[in-house]
DNA sequence: CTCCCAACGTAAAACGTTTCATTAGGTTGA
DNA sequence: TCAACCTAATGAAACGTTTTACGTTGGGAG
């Protein structure tokens, strides 16, 4: 019993007929009287007859999966994200091979291999590290991509994006309206582009109004801890030295400051300290301050990237349209007035 | 430019060797005098050559890559536990293909059709419906398979999983013990087995106390958003009909039921009701109510089910194997006496 | 009764690796 | 000097599909 699996071979011996017809019947129905198609389809059964993936793709020469390389699996967003990508990649009888690069340029890289070998019909990448050329010699090899939730910088890489630049300014103009004159932004690492943008917009604001200073703190990953570990920082200096409202890059690092300012108790939110996050994940209504958001549309996002991508990589479309989306700011309690 | 991307075969004619010498240049170094080596990798640097995975596969017989079927991948328990198995995996030269059953039998089984025609090497699997039987079916093949986060009813597939029952008692211990006589467990649907051992766990302390009272409520899935829903139908109730305490099946729908109180206000965490949940996510310390839960160690049970299923798949030990975890009660203040 | 056409099947070539049996050439020991 | 041996490299078979060019029917039209 513990034999190789049935093959068309064995199938075709039994059913009687070629292995041709086989692959026919399994192909092109229609190309098969419906005699022959039952009896086949009888003989399949009976031997539980599973096609062999590696020997069709090597016949086709590329693979019905896509690969999707996400900076953190641990984001709700990124999740979110996959999932539309999953749901629209299987409508087109694809499916999703997820990669983590947990903002990592080896991983990253390591993926990128990973898929190369195994000849995806296409990759979808939010970057971390410079991939552009990278990407470029994959399209050369029939290896199309999508950037997700970031822009092409060259402009000949196609992209599904938010404009964070846009999300920035949202929070800054909200935070400036209900009266915050010193904004921290926290951050993770800079050379993140969708990190860069968001800061972006905020300083675009901060010149509007030359009353409002704007701090910068950098981490080194977008995570909760991260965040926790800088807004125990903040809470930590004098109170003349503290800011009056943070802008987070992303909802992780806004609840992992919330906690440390929750946890220690000397900072009141929204009254000492206002906090706008990003993403607006399913976590951020239920924090223990509910937080101000930057909603971003993860599923829509994860789901046109593989339209856009199936588009290159099926009908020839030409490489390079971009998407941008609109950000939509979500006030809740961490930055009422 | 878009022509067929380089074979070994390009490789071997322009560094004028054999084929057979390319392969054994890649997988066995030492079989191959060092000049030649060198001149090979200048000519496979030079082409950009990059092995083609399916060809290896269909020659091996297997591939390197192992298939995890989670419930939803939205939870966090599960992308902790995708990542620990992710790891365990790399370490190995394997890579994870990670599937989402969104506990839907249907695409629980359309994953199991995928991972079967691509030979994979294993599947880590988070049943949702009966799937066992398809397992052995699976291993007859040679595709061994661990189901994660829950053990075998038969005993004959191995399993990493944690003592449901024990984490159940202990919420329920730890809630008696604070005081509280009229327990709700909100769940999920009871075929989720997690979900039964849960209940079963907490109906255990039950039965040792006759004055206190357990009452079922169940939804359709595990999320926020059910748990919310379900919240709001408990603060709609009469103060006289209402619990003094909920167990939640994870920490999602806790969540969402905390929510739902907080917003409605009507019942104060945990004066008037405790809330305690399960899984233990980064979110549960950083809720409205920091939340008691019953933690897992996610990424460890995804380590430790990537490592059985290696040494069945590769080493040819028996399975029905069952590695069960002890969880352990972290109590904040959604339970505070 | 012949001829031709559909409809259905078939056989064989390809896809790009890995592996195994083999050969070529050189070194060693007696 | 020759046999025995070792190392490096080779050539061909095999993995399981898909596809293309090619047979073989049977039946209807003339």
């Amino acid at each position: 019993m513990k034999g190789s699996p049935a093959s068309m071979r064995d199938v075709a011996e039994r059913a009687g007929v070629s292995i041709g017809t086989v692959s026919n019947v399994l192909n092109r129905p229609d190309k098969v009287s419906s005699a022959t198609a039952r009896k086949v389809l009888a003989v399949i059964d009976e031997l539980g007859f599973v096609r062999n993936d590696a020997a069709r793709q090597l016949r086709a020469g590329s693979s019905r999966a896509i690969g999707l390389i996400v900076l953190d699996v641990r984001n709700p967003f990124f999740s979110e994200l996959a999932i539309g990508a999953e749901d629209g990649a299987r409508e087109s009888g694809y499916s999703i091979i997820l990669g983590n690069s947990d903002e990592k340029t080896e991983r990253e890289a390591g993926y990128l291999d990973l898929f190369e070998e195994q000849r995806m019909r296409g990759v979808l990448i939010t970057p971390f590290g410079d991939v552009e050329t990278r990407l470029r010699r994959l399209r050369e090899r029939g290896i199309p991509a999508v950037l997700v939730d970031r822009t092409s910088s060259s402009g000949d890489v196609s992209s599904v994006s938010v404009d964070d630049v846009a999300g920035g300014r949202l929070a800054g103009q909200h935070l400036v309206a209900i009266g915050r004159r010193r904004i921290a932004f926290v951050g993770g690492p800079l050379n993140i582009r969708q990190v860069q943008d968001r800061l972006l917009g905020l300083q675009q604001v901060a010149q509007q109004h030359d009353d409002v200073r704007v701090e910068i703190i950098t981490g080194s990953s977008l995570s909760i801890l991260e965040g926790r570990r800088l807004g125990e920082q903040l809470a930590a200096r004098g109170p003349g030295d503290r800011p009056d409202a943070v802008f987070a890059a992303n909802d992780l690092m806004a609840i992992g400051v919330l906690q440390a300012f929750v946890m220690l108790g000397s900072m009141h939110v929204p009254d000492d300290i206002a906090i706008v996050g990003y993403d607006d994940i399913d976590f951020a209504r239920g924090a223990v301050v509910p937080l101000t958001s930057v909603r971003q549309p993860a599923s829509l996002i994860g789901r046109t990237a593989v339209e856009m991508l199936l588009a290159e990589a099926d009908d020839g479309v030409e490489p390079g349209r971009q998407v941008v989306f609109t950000p939509e700011l979500i006030v809740r309690a961490s930055s009422r007035r």
